[in-house]
DNA sequence: GCGGATTAGTTTGCGAAGACCACAAACTAC
DNA sequence: GTAGTTTGTGGTCTTCGCAAACTAATCCGC
């Protein structure tokens, strides 16, 4: 594009993110995280002019990202105002490699979740196996599943180090991945742009976006997996990374312990100590779904006999997981702090005598207000988390193109989408 | 204001923070930061175009809150780019009340210290007394020391907890104050916007902005005091205050302790374990500043006899130091951790090994890239964090009047400053 | 069931703000 | 001095959001 000497070349605003791209990412951001909206309700949320509202909805739906429906049947006075949704069409890949499985999901940018495959492996898959199958795979959900579908990138939740920067996996041991170039594998696999996290801080920007932080803003998120505790962190509503993404590895913590006695591992580390296969091993299970985990412990925990030695273990694990909760507390001061897989099964034990023993270890300013909550978003959690990262860039700048323009061109001109 | 139907009412965006408002504020906190500044620098620094700088550059000096020098003597080609600096006379003052002293200070917003006083108090002072003593220094000082300033707010550094959202200090165990309304007490009294903070949190901003962190996003910065340890962080170029500003309390946290033989206090919290009065008892002093103490460590690790007490104390206290900052840097994953006080000088006995065993207690990945830097604010550090907290919302949106203006008119015109 | 009240979409014009351009100014290098 | 380079300046143009006036669709009271 030859820009004469009095061309205005316009469309690239030195400026950054600014102004459009600002409201534009504000709308779209509304509808994702609260779903379908009225222009009308979009207008008291932005805080914009109505005028401008139709603007933005009209460029988002131009842009096959959102589309609008008729009114709901009205039921207050007044004219009625159409219900602008996100565009069905919009998706990403969301991808959890595990030692035994890889977890494929097609996940829509209203956040409901298209289809999910489940891919049991022999063993831990290799990088370049995974990146193989997910180009298989999105190739044969465009060409059958979801022939109309906009695909705008592909996440992953890998349960290990990841650099945040590049997409370098640094090491997760389970998968014995060392320094793999996943996002790079993945992007030249499949040609979709790519993004790569720890699952864990992942789940935690699911919950907080739609589970059971939603809403708030300072969040610490705690999960307990068969391998280990991971974390994430949610800072002024926003998720942290740190320096190089590897922030929320609670896991290898070392609390203190109060009482000698409570002490399992040598090295004192939270994940050593406080760990589901010691939980397992007084339950006298050699493995177990989490509701049977919980149900024998809580039949431990109900029965009367103080020493009985679930019981016992259960109460040590409390201990010393309260201390590590305290000083994250103490260092982060959130308003919640969710719980899943084990750790939720800990607390429900009784929650407010967790929180009590939390306030027993921390400031008391801090803890007023603090709330103990389960993680709610199940197996869905890591999906819908993977694909934010994926969401990330159309998010944060709608206008930048996906594809979906075209799809709606296509759709608009009744050509057959373009494929030579 | 009454708007007629065509009167367009303009200034109030309702887009919020947006367009002018960012761009003024992003050139006024460049040259805050980075001190004076060429035009063509702000240009570079900013993307924008030139003749929006200018206009910017006008804008912020109409209003008084910048002033353009005569160009450095060119060292390149070229025509030569006017210098723009801050206005000197645009200040704050900053407060920092103890428990034997109340230092006062006018820091202007290029961060030099204009003035400082230190009033000593024979006992802790009382929130009104403090007020008080406010309101007449800025009385004084307007009136003699420095006529001509523009003070735009008061900030104040308390070391105690502190509500964020109204100013209310919740818990200044030294100074006997609790749930004091000291934002609202201070503004009655001097008639100026006044904001509170937690002392060693504007401590960390302080160095993150100005001092051993300067230009690094996330930070861990702790301080140790006489009265204990506190700490503050930036995350992502943040200052983290959490859901009510409390964040940062690392005092309280309780480390694991690897070798019971290192327990002495009984809670296991850091600051009972990491304490100066346990330091100075060791080198066998009632009361000492931070050199002597620091030259007597120094002696004693020095010498050759490996069971000299006040060497195994430093080892003691190095090692769960060492612990608790492994477990900041598992949870947040800082470039930089910055140690102030106490902390510094007993990290300063060797801080590459006190870096190696911070490595040994959190993950490798985290730490690859780990600084450990000793604070270099000195006794400038509280004051500075606190004109921070002052300059805040001048610096996110110059626009907003602070009275520099009428300054401006005032000399321009040549007239007299308006006081009826 | 009809008119007023209410709410919200639509259209139009305007003003703010920043980008680009052409030109002038100020300096260095030779 | 002249050529080349960098930067300030002023004018024009585009974008974007807002206000105002109008229109549309609903509810409600009588």
């Amino acid at each position: 594009m030859l820009a004469g000497p009095d061309a205005y070349t316009g469309a690239m605003n030195l400026m950054g993110p600014g102004g459009r791209q600002r409201n534009l990412a504000s709308v779209l951001g509304l509808l994702h995280r609260n779903g379908p909206l009225s222009r009308a309700a979009l207008t008291d949320a932005t805080g914009l002019n109505r005028s401008t509202i139709a603007d933005l909805v009209g460029e988002l739906s131009r842009s096959g990202i959102v589309e609008e429906r008729a009114p709901d049947p009205a039921r207050r006075v007044g004219r009625p105002s159409p219900i602008v949704a996100i565009d069905p069409r919009v998706v990403a890949v969301a991808v959890n490699p595990e030692v035994d499985a890889i977890t494929l999901a097609v996940v829509r940018l209203d956040q409901s979740i298209v289809l999910r495959e489940r891919h049991e492996v022999p063993r831990a898959p290799a990088p370049e196996e995974t990146a193989r199958l997910i180009a298989d795979r999105v190739a044969h959900w465009r060409a059958n599943t979801i022939p109309d579908a906009v695909i705008v990138g592909i996440g992953l939740a890998v349960p290990g180090l990841v650099r945040a920067s590049d997409g370098l996996v640094r090491d997760a041991p389970h998968l014995h991945w060392r320094d793999t170039p996943l996002r790079e594998l993945v992007e030249d696999a499949a040609g979709l742009p790519t993004r790569v996290g720890n699952d864990a801080s992942l789940g935690a920007m699911a919950e907080h976006l739609f589970g059971a932080a939603r809403d708030v803003g300072d969040v610490v998120y705690l999960n307990g997996g068969a391998s280990g505790i991971g974390g994430g962190l949610i800072i002024g509503g926003i998720p942290v990374g740190g320096a190089d993404g590897y922030a929320g590895e609670f896991g290898q913590n070392r609390p203190g312990i109060a009482d000698e006695g409570d002490r399992r591992a040598t090295g004192g580390v939270l994940e050593d100590e406080v760990s589901r296969a010691r939980l397992l091993d007084a339950v006298g299970l050699d493995s177990a779904d989490e509701p049977t985990l919980a149900a024998a412990v809580a039949a431990a925990v109900a029965g009367d006999d103080p020493d009985d030695p679930i019981r016992c273990e259960v109460e040590r694990q409390r201990r010393i997981l309260a201390t590590a909760l305290g000083n994250a507390v103490n260092v982060l001061n959130p308003s919640v702090v969710v719980l899943g897989g084990f750790l939720a099964t800990l607390a429900e034990v009784d929650v407010d005598d967790l929180r009590d023993r939390v306030r027993g270890q921390a400031m008391s300013a801090s803890t007023e207000t603090l709330e103990l909550r389960s993680a709610c978003l199940a197996e869905d959690r890591l999906l819908i988390g993977a694909a934010e990262l994926a969401f990330a860039g159309i998010l944060a700048d709608p206008a930048l193109p996906t594809g979906a323009e075209d799809a709606e061109r296509d759709l608009v001109s009744g050509a057959a989408p373009s494929s030579p």
